[in-house]
DNA sequence: ATTATCTATAGATCTATAGATAATGC
DNA sequence: ATTATCTATAGATCTATAGATAATGC
């Protein structure tokens, strides 16, 4: 039954990111203690020996969420060999992403259900690190941002969670496509 | 105990539009039957004489709030003197918008979850308002629209629910400020 | 007589804890 | 000997139903 430290911490580690996917996936209220530890081939009572509380664990896995995604962003961007800016762009706004709620951007899977919580501390980690995913987009669009610059980073950030949210209420196919395509050619018109 | 047939149906839209607000302000799982009941001032015994089921109640309080809100939005725009479009951008991305979230728009409330929800009708309800919010933005626009509108259109209720979203997550009150403002002129300025 | 609402409760689900078990690590 | 995990369960909460109660409406 016991199995080594290291077994052990690779276990605690899996945890954290089956929680990742699956709180964006069902949302944080949609998803038990119990299923996190099935998904890892754990029963559900030795959660409390890993975790203070589930809210630990929500905290815990949605910075690691966060900062993830962010990071793979700015890989993209960097490896990009002509525009980075559409690229950026395009990438957050794809059907690859839209589809892959579970991997994908916490801002777009959770902000309204993080907003509303009660854990001030989960919603600092949200909100500094919507700082941090402006800053990349300002970084992005100029190598030297200013008052304008932050402005439109904020705005075009807007409109890839605002499109990448509405592409997934759509039930049609073609509308869902439709969102992403045309929010993405609006941002990179000017 | 017993009430009159009106008083009746009169609770009955008092628990509509309870609901409407409530699951806004908490999302859809959090606020459970008694909730909704005790703040009409009823026990939640007598719930499931005037619906069917907890879910039905889901679908139509969201159905309301979604005509309610596009048709606050119709109005508004209706009484425009000079600029309907600014008036659109201004009165969706504003303070008083973004912290009454409980009267505001579902969309930017409640899209994520519903999203991954598994009642199908309740998901044709958001998608079958999104176009008309859709045809809203379109019809403000221009008189006569094309492909080209329907695109713009499209950008802009991404930018505008992807705003109010992230100016709820902005813990920093200044920021949120700023995600309303920087997201509503860049909007305007084309 | 009918029925809108109330009280009470069954059954399901979830968080967190207690104590048992068995393999690791000194 | 220590401890990672397991089984079992307490306590809380939620949906839905059953049957009682009392006011409406024929």
């Amino acid at each position: 039954m016991k199995v080594s430290k290291a077994q052990s911490e690779a276990n605690r580690q899996a945890v954290v990111e089956a929680a990742g996917r699956s709180f964006r996936e069902h949302g944080v209220r949609g998803v038990a203690v119990a299923d996190l530890m099935q998904a890892v081939g754990l029963t559900h009572g030795g959660f409390y020996k890993k975790f203070g509380s589930r809210d630990d664990l929500v905290r815990e896995a949605m910075a690691r969420a966060l900062t993830t995604s962010r990071q793979r962003l700015t890989n993209r961007v960097a490896r990009a060999t002509s525009d980075p800016f559409a690229v950026l762009v395009a990438s957050y706004l794809s059907r690859g992403h839209c589809e892959n709620i579970a991997e994908g951007c916490a801002f777009a899977a959770l902000s309204p259900e993080v907003s509303r919580s009660g854990d001030e501390a989960l919603k600092e980690i949200f909100s500094d690190e919507l700082e941090r995913y402006l800053e990349l987009v300002e970084g992005v669009m100029t190598a030297e941002p200013d008052k304008e610059t932050r402005n439109r980073a904020i705005a075009t950030f807007s409109a890839m969670v605002g499109g990448l949210i509405l592409s997934r209420v759509a039930q049609d196919p073609a509308l869902a496509e439709t969102i992403l395509t045309a929010t993405a050619d609006e941002l990179l018109k000017d």
